[in-house]
DNA sequence: TCTTCCCATGAGAGCGCTTTCACGCCAGGA
DNA sequence: TCCTGGCGTGAAAGCGCTCTCATGGGAAGA
């Protein structure tokens, strides 16, 4: 009866409730989660993997998702996978001992087979920014090829003919769909991009500067730089503006991600901006909804990006045209 | 008798365990942590309670927290504290359901006393950081005072007699101890701060920004800026420079911290090293070890601060002394 | 007033483990 | 050969809930 009382099920008298509530009050009682996850068979906990927690826009994604899934009263269990093997090892018990009900994933580079057998065995489980692309999978996107193409377009806009791109690690597929999309859109504009000023970068500070130094190395010429991300981008501003170049009239520069230190280079960077958020909020709410009897879609979700324009571009002086 | 052979305990014969351990291996059987936990009466998950996921260092403490957590075959159970009251109330029942066997916690701002309370009925807690001194508490904490030691040390080292502070927020602990560390210190070589140098910021760039600026329009001379995290010292280059004013050489700027974005800021920002992830794994660390039979320490762990010294630091030119 | 039906509640069987208890068996001492 | 110990193992009682099933009592219909 109390447990009717506390569930709300089956039919009871108003006034038997109230005197059970009334004693659980006086007791301080609170049902034991672990029993009543052994025998509801469900834990009221989603499972959260991701590759490393320290990744700039991590934190973002993170506090989304945990945001969601705290107001439906779930816990929220956090797995990462920078021991390799092992953390595999690890988390995979903790799958097989049913510790969660669902799973929210950022893939960790090479485990998507896994992941994917997991979704085969009844796991349920939402994919946030899935690399590759897997069409029948529940998973919450971006527009990468989009957010490539706002770059180009704004570049072109400000009479930039003669970018260099500083790509991402080249194995992931959201690298190929934001050069993709600055590409064609280049193209369109009947200007094919100079592969010699495609530089690939790996995402690091660092990446952004060799990538301008290997460019001015070269002695090519460029007029602006789209960095597959802002750290490349503020390496590369670094590096532009260490050789007397500016900022952006001599040098427009686009990044994208749109993290915190975007606001802070200087000049404060335009950029792509990335909905990581909401992207972890949609993805929660995803798993939620399927708890709650909606099934999940067997596609992604795409959220758009947004082009956020700050001081690092610039139209191109009349004396440099 | 398979349960002897899983926890191996009592006396079984090695045969009959090999026996047990083949069949298990054939059914792929994997004890489910549900049943485990409601008969063992523990989780093996521990709850970290933090604050916000987005402060630039969470992901390094959370990181450090999760890799010795995971390596001990335990669970993280992540909660936050960014809705308030409601979030609370969450974490609250969640506490009480007994859904995990201990905690972490990142001290949201006022909600010490509950965590004391829970302390006190018998909940292993660990305090990270703690803000206000809590001396009979196990916490791990950092060396404020010597940092902010440390800074005056450097900047009375490069000639600068003259500083500004940016401070945190003033009703934090952390502040005071930073701000008292480097006033003691430049009272030992005989300055007394100038109290109009001393600008309460509240973290953020743009309060580093406000402190120069605010110095400036007061007319207010200063050779040097201690701010107390890194953003507000990257805001306080920022304001700095925008005065056509040199940093190192005219103002050398130090900041607090060192998250990553402390090497990008032009100059390369000199700063205080706090060792984050050493924190996070240090505070797990006292945790798993209670479990292991180890009582909890009832005094902080404290890791040391360490400067940095990168380039916005400088010995002040002979013409300007 | 008696029967029928339904609503509110108590009893009890799981959920899948751990742990205690007791029993059976074999070795060693008398 | 009989008795005493232990060791290895099966049986069963929880852990603290949920949920089904059965029961009792009161209202409604005859």
């Amino acid at each position: 009866t109390v447990s009717r009382v506390l569930n709300g099920k089956g039919e009871l008298d108003l006034r038997t409730a109230e005197r059970v509530r009334q004693v659980i009050e006086e007791l301080g009682y609170v049902p034991s989660a672990r029993a009543v996850g052994l025998a509801r068979g469900r834990t009221r906990i989603v499972g959260m993997l991701v590759p490393s927690l320290t990744w700039p826009w991590m934190g973002e994604v993170l506090q989304g998702a945990v945001d969601v899934v705290e107001s439906e009263g779930y816990g929220l269990l956090l797995f990462t996978f920078n021991r390799g093997a092992e953390s595999m090892q690890q988390f995979a018990s903790q799958v097989s001992s049913q510790s969660f009900d669902g799973l929210l994933v950022i893939e960790p580079e090479g485990t998507l087979t896994y992941i994917e057998q997991l979704h085969a065995r009844g796991l349920p489980v939402v994919l946030i920014d899935d690399r590759d692309k897997r069409p029948q999978f529940p998973s919450v996107a971006t527009t990468n090829y989009a957010g490539g193409e706002s770059a180009a377009r704004h570049l072109l806009e400000l009479g930039r003919r003669r970018p260099l791109v500083i790509t991402g690690v080249e194995r992931f597929g959201c690298t190929h769909e934001r050069l993709d999309g600055f590409r064609d859109t280049y193209a369109e504009a009947g200007i094919e991009l100079d592969p010699r000023l495609v530089y690939e970068g790996d995402f690091t500070y660092e990446s952004g500067r060799r990538g301008v130094q290997h460019a001015l190395g070269e002695r090519l010429g460029f007029d602006a730089v789209f960095a597959h991300n802002d750290l490349s981008a503020g390496g590369a501003i670094q590096a532009v503006r260490e050789t007397g170049r500016n900022v952006p009239s001599d040098v427009s520069v686009v990044g994208f991600d749109d993290i915190p230190y975007a606001g802070h280079t200087e000049p404060p960077l335009t950029t792509v901006h990335q909905p990581m958020r909401q992207m972890g909020q949609a993805a929660a709410r995803m798993l939620m909804g399927y708890f709650g009897g909606t099934p999940l879609p067997d596609g992604p979700q795409v959220l758009p990006t947004t082009l956020i324009v700050r001081s690092s571009t610039a139209p191109k002086p009349r004396s440099h045209q």
